[in-house]
DNA sequence: TGATCGAATGTTTACGTAAACATAGAGAAG
DNA sequence: CTTCTCTATGTTTACGTAAACATTCGATCA
């Protein structure tokens, strides 16, 4: 910067001041700068700058993994929509899901140099309070309303009585459920608004089959589902799990949606090809991703933080999987 | 800092050794500054100590993105691996695969805090030569093995070999292909490879078809096959387009394996359950990510770059898709 | 016993930037 | 014409840490 503030036959103050924009520096001499600044390469040093602004432009994030599809979209939107804002993303991925990882996860990230953190807590801690110590913006993906960070997430509830109401409005008597694994907040909040749905619309209310969001557990309900007689709807809490279901129907004979309608949740790139093409519930990542971000620099620029929940309003897409029941016999 | 070393009654510079863990302090002295630091929740300044330093514990990350299997799989693993050594990562996704898009990623990972940048360069860029500015440290994945940077990457060759040989050893006349698309390294690697292998063999090469790794393209290419006659082995270049084959042979009338064997490459989560389950060949991502953060951190403590490429072993997975050719009419 | 060494700790300084304050000069207002 | 104001720019300083150098004191050795 001296160097370039040499060459230019300026202070070194003013060129921060032109790195910066500001507005106080004529035209001339911005241009003088810059062309310094081009002709010895230079690039303004970050951790000086972040020691003086206590400001780093990099957003923390931690989450369960990248394993499964819906931490992955959500990740990949965070990052995209981080990157608009003119902020980077510093990843940590923990591996189990207790309130020490997460702490741990924390502690290294604020030691990094992040403005605000992430928490996409797709799975439902060790301990029911998660503290965090203060003083770091947080949002949460994905978690439990009860904490008292700003949190973002698609409305599960919306979308589970959606698919839930779609099925039962093509006249079956009620909907079995394949749940995602107790351990998941999304899960949760699918099978307790199936729940409510049928309850509300007089439906009985069958036993739910757990699994844990792949296609082998949803195979596994599906062939528990299969010996039943008297199922005709299905409502799968993701795709994955519903494309098990299918397979293990259709081994049993029974044709789809002819004989059984199934539906899931997510919309995966595949569901759409699946044959038949399945009925399912697309979440907008890309929206839940702005809403995080936005949530995050209020927060950075603005201060102390809203206790907000943004539900962000899925879509139901109906396919070829599910349709009326057959007649009864 | 200042506070804790007052508390503790030293100075400020044995706080530092004793935050460095240094050896040279006496286990009472480091005791009594250990609990002044955690008294007053003392946070060491990540800016401050990289200003002196020149550290900053963090690898930058581009990538074309997180939703391909292979991609997502490779970034969880890279972070994962990071971690275990101490760094975190810091990620950015570029939109289009142009030369200037990655130069933009470049300049604002390195203007960020970061010791050194993965990128992950899974599609064939605009201009051959990729030219990265020097100082920083750079290890591909997936990549052109021209750059002069160190790269690392699965085996392709020897993967799309293991997977033809296998299906030439049980009797098939040839191997039919779907390739990836014509822009990606590594679709470009397995094709090559397959090629290759029927000619060793003496084998006819029947002509490509292109997909976009995707299950629908997979499923397109699959109708394309199943129309000709004489098609007994296909080799999908990833595990969708396989399951997008299957589904168009099954459509067709023919039976797997005993009419037609199919194989992939990748073994996702679901390909063992389909049905019948995929005979695939499996990357090892843990050991691709291994390798990156370990030639990424000797080159940030070590100094210049090797420029070497490493490749890591993949492993032939035999499931139930592939069996001997059906009798000669 | 005195010289020498080494371990533990303290003092000073540099890292590169932006904020805060200072200055000069041009124009406006009286 | 003087004074005030505003703009462009320069000067000084602080940010929090670790490196480099300095000091103290007890132990070791001839």
């Amino acid at each position: 910067m001296a160097d370039v503030a040499a060459l230019a036959g300026v202070s070194s103050q003013t060129v921060s001041r032109v790195v910066n924009n500001r507005s106080n520096v004529e035209e001339e001499t911005r241009q003088r700068v810059l062309s310094a600044m081009r002709m010895l390469g230079y690039r303004p040093n970050t951790a000086a700058r972040a020691l003086v602004t206590g400001q780093f432009r990099a957003l923390g994030l931690i989450s369960f993994g990248l394993s499964s599809f819906g931490n992955a979209r959500t990740v990949d939107a965070v990052t995209r929509a981080a990157q608009r804002a003119g902020y980077t993303v510093n990843m940590i991925a923990i591996e189990s899901q207790t309130e020490l990882a997460v702490h741990k996860a924390f502690d290294q990230l604020t030691m990094q140099a992040v403005d605000g953190i992430v928490l996409i807590e797709a799975q439902i801690l060790d301990t029911p309070a998660l503290r965090l110590p203060p003083g770091v913006p947080v949002v949460m993906a994905d978690g439990d309303v009860s904490h008292r960070h700003p949190m973002v997430d698609t409305d599960q509830t919306l979308g589970a009585r959606l698919v839930t109401r779609h099925l039962l409005d093509l006249g079956h008597e009620t909907v079995w459920h394949v749940a995602g694994p107790e351990d998941s907040y999304a899960a949760k909040r699918r099978t307790e608004s199936w729940h409510a749905t049928l309850k509300e619309a007089g439906a009985a209310v069958p036993g739910v089959v757990f699994g844990d969001w792949s296609a082998a557990s949803g195979y596994e309900a599906g062939r528990v589902l299969a010996r039943r007689s008297g199922v005709t709807a299905v409502f799968a809490a993701n795709d994955q799990m519903a494309l098990g279901v299918m397979r293990a129907m259709v081994e049993a004979g029974r044709r789809i949606p002819d004989d059984v309608s199934i539906a899931g949740f997510d919309d995966l790139d595949e569901s759409a090809y699946l044959s038949p093409p399945l009925t399912t519930v697309r979440q907008n990542f890309d929206v839940v991703a702005e809403r995080i971000v936005s949530l995050m620099i209020d927060q950075i620029e603005g201060g102390p933080a809203p206790s907000t929940t943004a539900y962000v309003t899925p879509e139901l897409i109906v396919r070829q999987s599910t349709a009326a029941p057959p007649p009864r016999p």
